[in-house]
DNA sequence: AATTACAATAATGTCGACATTTTACTCTTT
DNA sequence: AAAGAGTAAAATGTCGACATTATTGTAATT
């Protein structure tokens, strides 16, 4: 079992924290599959800490769906579904457009400006999209972040992190197999400029739209992607 | 200080999962004030439980936002403000009228019959009011569950769920002030009234208008209350 | 008298150990 | 050979103890 490099610790955190982060990243990420066991004595030996941390970590991971508890029967990653993706994406897509609908009402030009300073480190970015697929997604998820943040409601905020959060295992498991089909990637690259104009053009019912076909494409292709039921 | 009765525990759940809830009504309740901080000896006394489960429940909490936690300097009430609760309330009705908007699409013969029983339970205990508000407030909060049930997606009801208990928080400060209002009370009943009317005759905005104005009024009230700032 | 340095107290964060429960395996019986 | 009981092994859940860090109180110095 290979250790994990400790590079993002923040040392101001305690372990736990340290630990909470790593971990939903693996388990977001695909390294620790869908359903699998979380046997203490493997994530002791991985992340380098006692019990006492794992368990508060994987306790915070519980509340946000990550991981499910059976009694005496320790921990599992949460299993995955047809049917939790297609709620998830569902939600999360009614969730964004309501953030883009209150972004458009309350948005300044600084909300502007900092789209338009997102969508080039995007675009800039979009050469190197198949050689560092993890930055692409940074700065694609930056895009989305600096849109949505117009609504300036840290609480509809976090709904909407945890949200994109539980979506990214799916997406995870999907980019693999399509992180090469370019034909996908130029419509995505399409449909974020015919956001934008929507958004700087104050058309909420337009943005609303597109945002909803924007999230919710990712879900179709990957309903028939092999590996689900 | 004095111990909790246990009377909720569910026996098949470890202790950190009954800590959980016990510890979560409490700072609901306002029995931990806002900002106070937690020291694990008073806990322990309290719960008579080891320090494990207690780390693990506060751990829980954390990522519900209902606590904070300083390295080193252990947790904390999350503290309230003005601005939280506003943000709370509003980010709350937003997505109520999602519920509510989809439940109307999607809602059958079934949902109908839910509201109208909930309803009817929560007129029969209108009289017990004064007597046991705890319950009155099970079966208020249970009426518009069984409207907002009818959307049918876990992951929406899930988020609903989790700002209902942040803004509880508020609600129980603003409770005990105001509980014998009788007048804000019938007003209260007659919105329920004109919601269910709308609801039956699927009129999604009219639904979307009452739920909104049903929400909100108590933080504009709330608002004037003393205490904040 | 106020401020800083220092010491004592208290509280937190982590680990290893123990008891309990679950899981896996083997041996017996039909 | 299959099924079931009994036993051994492994994993979990909880607690107390220890080291580290923060807080409080006191004394000394300017």
């Amino acid at each position: 079992m290979q250790e994990v490099a400790n590079s993002t610790a923040d040392s101001k955190d305690n372990f736990a924290s340290q630990v909470m982060g790593q971990l939903k990243q693996d388990i977001l990420t695909g390294y620790f599959k869908p359903g699998e066991k979380l046997r203490m004595a493997r994530l002791k030996e991985r992340y380098q800490v006692g019990i006492s941390p794992l368990r508060e970590a994987l306790s915070q991971l519980l509340i946000e769906q990550l991981v499910i508890v059976e009694n005496q029967r320790g921990f599992r990653v949460h299993p995955i579904s047809k049917e939790e993706m297609l709620d998830i994406y569902e939600t999360r897509a009614y969730i964004e457009a309501l953030c883009i609908n209150l972004a458009i009402e309350r948005g300044d030009d600084e909300w502007e400006a900092g789209i338009l300073a997102a969508a080039h480190k995007m675009r800039k970015f979009s050469t190197l999209l198949e050689k560092e697929p993890h930055e692409w997604e940074r700065r694609h998820q930056a895009f989305h972040s600096a849109i949505a943040e117009g609504c300036q409601s840290p609480t509809l905020l976090h709904v909407r992190r945890s949200l994109y959060e539980k979506a990214s295992r799916y997406r995870n498991l999907w980019l693999k197999k399509n992180m090469l089909d370019s034909q996908i990637f130029d419509a995505n690259q399409k449909e974020h400029d015919s956001l934008i104009d929507a958004l700087l053009n104050h058309d909420a019912g337009k943005a609303r739209e597109l945002i909803r076909e924007h999230l919710l494409s990712p879900s179709r292709t990957l309903l028939t992607t092999e590996g689900f039921e």
